[in-house]
DNA sequence: GTCTATAGCCAGATAGAC
DNA sequence: GTCTATCTGGCTATAGAC
């Protein structure tokens, strides 16, 4: 008899369907977008389960009841900002357009980017390396960016002399660290440069075409 | 009696002298470079006071006798690597050498210091971006590197025609980009340029020269 | 100065009413 | 599904013997 009810309780939630799956998704991402908050600016050892439920104005132990674990939670939180992060650096990599207009665009586009979500480069580069087995994780995921059609596009106007001989590998880390660094390095630039809030966002814009030019500069045939 | 027992212990201590103070520095900085290693491996909140100890071959209750709390001893770890960072920014802002050469110097070194601590820029950055307040005690430490002769000296090579014209904040930022990224983004660059330990450090080395070459390539005059 | 044992607290997780 | 109340374990910190 018990064992009719609990059946005839899963047919209920598969007949009433989408509507039942919408309610569950509505707290389920409240919590999502709770945790991104708290672990982004405290990393997961930092972070107290209260405080992402605060976050949320719901109940504490609605987050075990939604993620089993803070740990899991977790997980969730990291793999929703990489799938931010990892479009952002495909783009680069996966059109056809010249070695130039990439790094025009990426430059621009990324920064632009950065500059509404300025905690996400710092959350996704400690945790990659507090525990090195998340990048496993992630390179199974679909769309975990490549570099070979990057390299030969690159090696394809070195050789028509339309750039200067440089490996792909070399570059690209170069494109990267130009960008994700002003993030990464906030205090540290607030601090050498003397710059307040507003002269910081100053430095970031002027980036989004300073920065193309500086690596244009350097690789193309003069 | 006992008073006296406690006085003559001190007299004897005070006669013994450096050897005392010498028995005294050792436990302090063993603990000191054991907390290092987990500090930097596992941030403060992930750290355990419990795993410095083993680390040290000690008891947890000495950490506290020497650093009366984990916070105390992490303040002291923290500024003990930073002052390790400071001379290396230094190096290249003080000098009286051409830009071309800080620049080469800089990146040789930098790279191969950096080769020799690679937690460091991950753990320094990492909590910069924690607590904001910690660089404001690093502000007033003797030491802390100013940017005032890097720009005349790199305003005065512009205007003499030597280098294109480039904003001195922009270029320091992209020199130390360059040089730090390599080791924040390590996980990263090894995901995605396939790299194991071997071909990630002969990436790190072949870079002493290459980012030098690249910084230059932009802003010489040709 | 160095250890053992333990106090005291706090946070993650769960039981169980509704 | 959502809440309150509570268990449980683990961690910092200290008391106290030696």
């Amino acid at each position: 008899m018990l064992f009719f009810v609990s059946l005839s309780t899963k047919w209920l939630n598969y007949l009433v369907g989408m509507k039942n799956t919408d309610n569950k998704e509505t707290t389920e991402h409240q919590i999502l977008e709770a945790a991104k908050v708290v672990f982004q600016a405290k990393g997961m050892e930092g972070a107290r389960m209260q405080e992402i439920a605060d976050q949320a104005g719901i109940n504490k132990a609605m987050l075990h009841y939604y993620y089993r674990s803070k740990e899991k939670l977790f997980e969730a939180v990291f793999k929703s900002a990489f799938l931010l992060l990892a479009p952002q650096l495909n783009a680069i990599l996966n059109d056809d357009s010249s070695i130039e207009d990439k790094i025009k665009n990426f430059t621009f586009n990324y920064v632009t980017f950065m500059m509404k979500h300025p905690y996400l480069p710092n959350f996704i580069f400690q945790e990659l390396n507090r525990k090195e087995d998340f990048i496993q994780l992630l390179k199974q995921n679909t769309g975990f960016p490549k570099l070979e059609k990057f390299k030969s596009k690159l090696d394809s106007e070195i050789s028509r002399g339309i750039l200067n001989p440089i490996e792909a590998d070399q570059l690209f880390v170069n494109i990267i660290a130009l960008n994700i660094f002003p993030f990464l390095g906030k205090p540290l630039i607030k601090a050498f440069a003397n710059k307040d809030d507003k002269t910081y966002k100053d430095f970031l814009e002027s980036r989004k075409t300073e920065v193309a030019n500086f690596i244009i500069n350097s690789i193309k045939r003069q």
